[in-house]
DNA sequence: TACAAAGTTAGGAATAATTCCAGCATTTTC
DNA sequence: GAAAATGCTGGAATTATTCCTAACTTTGTA
């Protein structure tokens, strides 16, 4: 899936309707953000662009939206830093994370394969995260 | 590492003058609540149990030794649901966590060796942290 | 032993992210 | 087109965490 490859209204409703969920404005602005601009919005990012399509939206609103697509299983939620969680598209294949503890960006990383193959006998694994953190190479670079 | 091993408070006492930090009656309690009760406590748990041994003790005491023993790599935060951190002791070998979405109870997990040399090159990964979610071997059998 | 400096703690107030609630608005279904 | 279901708003409430300031302790030094 290419990065600069947009998802229409059209495809995305599609995807709600698909997965059980009704199709609203916000929502649809809400799902919209998350799968076009991959950057790992936070739930305030995400308030924030929606005002501006929106003006007057409840930042509620936004919080249920995000709430309703992370049950569906259309949107996943990262779990990077204390209290704050940022929000991913689930549609392209399952992978990592890595946050840079000096710019705070995310980085999509490779899962490597066979994961749930190491895990012990006897649990059902539901999801896996898998999440890194350090310094990028971006702000490597910076630091010479 | 034996779970049913005990750290000894002079052993304790050890790692955090080698780590660099100075010892303080409510410190060394909060490390050894971690280090000796292997259940993953969220900060929220151990203001509770350190209350009982020294009541009156302030939840910003234990909040700002929980932020020093992590700073110190002596104690990882995990974060496994939003808005709570849990907390786990450093010294074992590196390992992922479970937890269970029925119980909530958190196991340790084994980590697949070579995680890191999966990455993208050009990175500098400091930590890595693996979780995964589901239902564990009790509550599977109890829903049975 | 005394003193200054540095570090630690209590406790209440403040902040930040998120959720709850109640009433109104919109959409779906028949 | 009416009834039922769902969605939205906005303010209040909740929860986890941090900030702030004054008091207290410990440490290093003379």
């Amino acid at each position: 899936m290419d990065k600069s490859m947009k998802y229409s209204d059209r495809q995305l409703t599609e995807m709600l309707s698909s997965a059980g969920v009704r199709t609203s404005l916000h929502r649809l602005a809400v799902l919209s953000a998350i799968a076009n601009d991959r950057c790992h919005p936070s739930a305030d990012n995400l308030y924030r662009s929606i005002s501006e399509l929106y003006p007057g939206v409840s930042r509620t609103t936004v919080y249920n939206s995000l709430n309703i697509l992370v049950e569906a299983g259309l949107v996943k939620e990262l779990k990077l830093e204390r209290g704050v969680s940022h929000f991913d598209f689930m549609l392209q294949p399952p992978h990592g994370h890595f946050m840079c503890d000096h710019c705070g960006r995310i980085y999509d990383m490779g899962l490597p394969p066979s994961l749930a193959d190491n895990t012990e006998p006897g649990f059902r694994i539901d999801s896996i995260d898998l999440n890194f953190r350090g310094i990028c190479p971006d702000c490597l670079a910076k630091q010479q």
